[in-house]
DNA sequence: CGCGGGTTTGAGTCCCTTCAATCGTCGTGG
DNA sequence: CCACGACGATTGAAGGGACTCAAACCCGCG
């Protein structure tokens, strides 16, 4: 029997998560270890724009937001990061970091070196099958947001992205209909290509509407139907 | 001397080719061909929304839009590809394409069965490598287009698009400030998130300033600089 | 209890869309 | 060779959605 980690056997990662196959890709062999269990602290970087490309990373808890700063500091949200998702795959290509990753809580992520990678992808063909399926899957996931930017009004992007939410919160086991948004009005706004004032308004007008309740960061969702409808309302 | 094909060997295509690596890494096996040179008229397509995934292609030549289509017929352009970009990386996750590639005029592809990629790619580590940074390089791309989406004016976007189409053309050796559009303005338009109309209007703006000479599809970028200090005139 | 950051909400403005009409271009067929 | 039709491009007018600016509010925190 393999003697895996334990961080790693007992964890409750979907399978996407890469670092427990490079764990066990390792296992027996003389090299350095891989470094895992990294902690960020809320408002802390785990790597930032122009910084060396070197590992990839997996959250394992936590939230995370990818911030690219724009030349006067304009700055957008390009995407939300929670448990299970792969962190750092836009630096591959250049070597370097293409943008912030920031923690929006304490968090904890598993770094890959990204020669490990490298050097056990040829002897374990999954690895290297997870680490391209992964990377395909944020390929599709932007293709979305680039649809939701380009097609859907503020009101439509708003609800997706309430959806979204839960899904993902469904997915690791968490509640889909109430949950803690981790992120401020301000981030939520850019990252939908929108201003604060009017994620406020929309949020408000979902609450008057019933669909939602929300105070602050605590959202609740009463009627997921409701939200979809609002999705495709312009599509009749 | 490896025994390479014709195309592969005159082929102008920048590094980022992986039929090439591919047909390097066949040479000398008796295993069945990539199936490469294939055409595509104009209007044809590529590949299907929902089409089994089982090639990555790379285009020779030719230009394609990626389309995906919402429920009720409303469809987005999600990008453009022109000679040695790649295309289907999206489908290798979900085994399934998540868009159609149409080609925008008579054009040649490579395709590369996927099954040689992860055969290969455990003995050629280079290969691996450059899937990885193509991928990695579409991310980033899609995180530049959802900053345009996110943060700029419609007159901003159009200008950045411009831009992107000059250097991407003048990487490829054509001129960087003279060229055809092979899309309609509805292409472009739904790929920058607004509408054919105010496409035209700003063409039409940017002439008046001296900044392009445009009619129909003939662009002839008159002033870069310009065009750059458009893009970033809301930064101070 | 007062402070600060984030949130909500209002009023006014403008950018962009929508709708529509005209124009230009290209391919086809008379 | 020209007339015609279809489709895309341009342009105008009008309306609305989202932004900007700003004030009030709320909540956590020292």
């Amino acid at each position: 029997m393999l003697r895996v980690p334990t961080r790693c056997s007992i964890c409750g990662l979907r399978e996407a998560c890469l670092t427990c196959d490079l764990m066990l890709a390792n296992t027996g062999r003389n090299e350095e270890p891989i470094v895992n269990d990294l902690h960020v602290a809320q408002g802390g970087y785990l790597y930032r724009t122009g910084d060396q490309f070197t590992a990839l990373y997996t959250v394992r808890s936590g939230f995370y937001k990818t911030v690219q700063t724009l030349e006067a500091g304009r700055e957008q949200v390009t995407g939300f990061h929670m448990a299970g998702d792969l962190l750092g795959a836009d630096g591959i290509g250049s070597e370097v970091h293409g943008c912030d990753a920031i923690a929006l809580e304490d968090s904890h992520v598993c770094a890959i070196p990204y020669s490990h990678v490298m050097k056990h992808g040829r002897y374990k063909r999954e690895l290297q099958a997870r680490l391209q399926r992964a990377m395909s899957g944020e390929i599709v996931r932007k293709h979305g947001v680039m649809l939701l930017l380009g097609t859907r009004r503020t009101e439509e992007r708003l609800a997706a992205f309430l959806l979204n939410l839960s899904e993902r919160f469904a997915a690791r086991g968490y509640s889909p209909t109430e949950f803690i948004l981790r992120m401020t009005r301000r981030e939520i706004a850019s990252y939908l290509g929108m201003n604060d004032a009017t994620v406020s308004r929309h949020f408000s007008k979902f609450r008057s509407e019933g669909l939602i309740d929300v105070q602050n960061k605590h959202v609740h969702i009463l009627d997921v139907a409701g939200l979809r409808r609002c999705l495709s309302s312009k599509t009749d």
